[in-house]
DNA sequence: TCCCAGGCAAGGC
DNA sequence: GCCTTGCATGGG
């Protein structure tokens, strides 16, 4: 058993018991930042690479059962402490205040390396609901069978199989970035980088990887707040609230200037706020 | 029928 | 470097 020092968190055997007014299970999974969930009767199934987890509501919190507990625990970010994240960006901007009230109980998960490299390119000019339906047979067809349903597959199965294969299961123009870059990564990633920077620049040497795909990857994998993925919907808010014009880079460079280090926390919220206003 | 979706690569300047 | 275009697919 083991307790943060902030909120109440439980570690058990067979699961977490979270008592924190910043976990929502709804608003963090269904936030946009993964795609492998089902929601049943208020509950929620998550898989993250092979590992699996429930989430449901108890009279004091929230209980998440797993086999995995310390996987989940790292998974579900609970040593972050969100009360001082959220007041700061609140403080930033108004707008801010508004996005942070509507997705109250966002976390930024911390998600397996190469499933968020592989769904998020995916993910590129595309509806999250055709990419969980893209990602479910992926996952039906190249994934290790496990007690709970299917994994994610692993590099080993996604560079056996050839752009046809993509194909076939609707990833349509994508198909053949995800066979080429399956290839590449198989062949041996180099993970010596450092700097966000650094980590950017060769993740963008990837096929179907350019700058928003590669910011969705360090933040939601690699644990890198001081991005910001600009994708419709950023601009969208990004013209509403701030100003007019610009490029996507000059966006992505202007949003990091007024953030700082709480550039993806902010852009996370942002992004579901705008989403639900339309 | 046209527009949009968590954009990107390629080719032209 | 910046700008334009084509790209699979399904839903509104």
């Amino acid at each position: 058993m083991w307790s943060a020092f902030f909120i109440m968190i439980i570690k058990e055997e067979k699961g977490i018991l979270i008592k924190d007014t910043h976990f929502n299970p709804q608003h963090v999974l269904e936030c946009g930042q993964v795609f492998r969930y089902t929601c049943d009767n208020g509950e929620y199934s998550v898989f993250s690479a092979d590992k699996f987890a429930t989430v449901a509501k108890v009279s004091d919190g929230y209980y998440v059962s797993t086999d995995s507990p310390d996987y989940f625990f790292n998974y579900f970010d609970l040593d972050t402490d969100y009360d001082k994240i959220v007041s700061h960006v609140s403080q930033i901007s108004p707008i801010m205040q508004s996005a942070t009230q509507y997705g109250y109980g966002i976390r930024i998960l911390k998600q397996d390396f190469y499933e968020t490299l592989f769904s998020f390119i995916i993910s590129a000019n595309n509806n999250i609901k055709r990419i969980q339906l893209i990602i479910e047979r992926l996952c039906n067809q190249l994934g290790k069978t496990t007690p709970h349903g299917k994994a994610f597959p692993t590099v080993e199965a996604l560079a056996s199989v050839d752009a046809d294969f993509y194909r076939s299961i609707g990833a349509g123009y994508r198909s053949q970035y995800l066979a080429d870059t399956a290839k590449k990564v198989h062949n041996g990633y180099d993970f010596t980088f450092s700097s966000t920077a650094e980590i950017s620049s060769k993740l963008c040497k990837l096929l179907g990887v350019g700058q928003k795909v590669a910011d969705c990857v360090m933040l939601f994998s690699l644990m890198r707040k001081d991005v910001f993925p600009v994708d419709t919907w950023i601009k969208k808010v990004y013209h509403a609230y701030f100003e007019d014009g610009r490029r996507d880079n000059e966006i992505r460079q202007r949003l990091i200037e007024i953030f700082g280090e709480y550039s993806g926390y902010a852009q996370q919220y942002l992004f579901y706020y705008q989403r639900s206003i339309f």
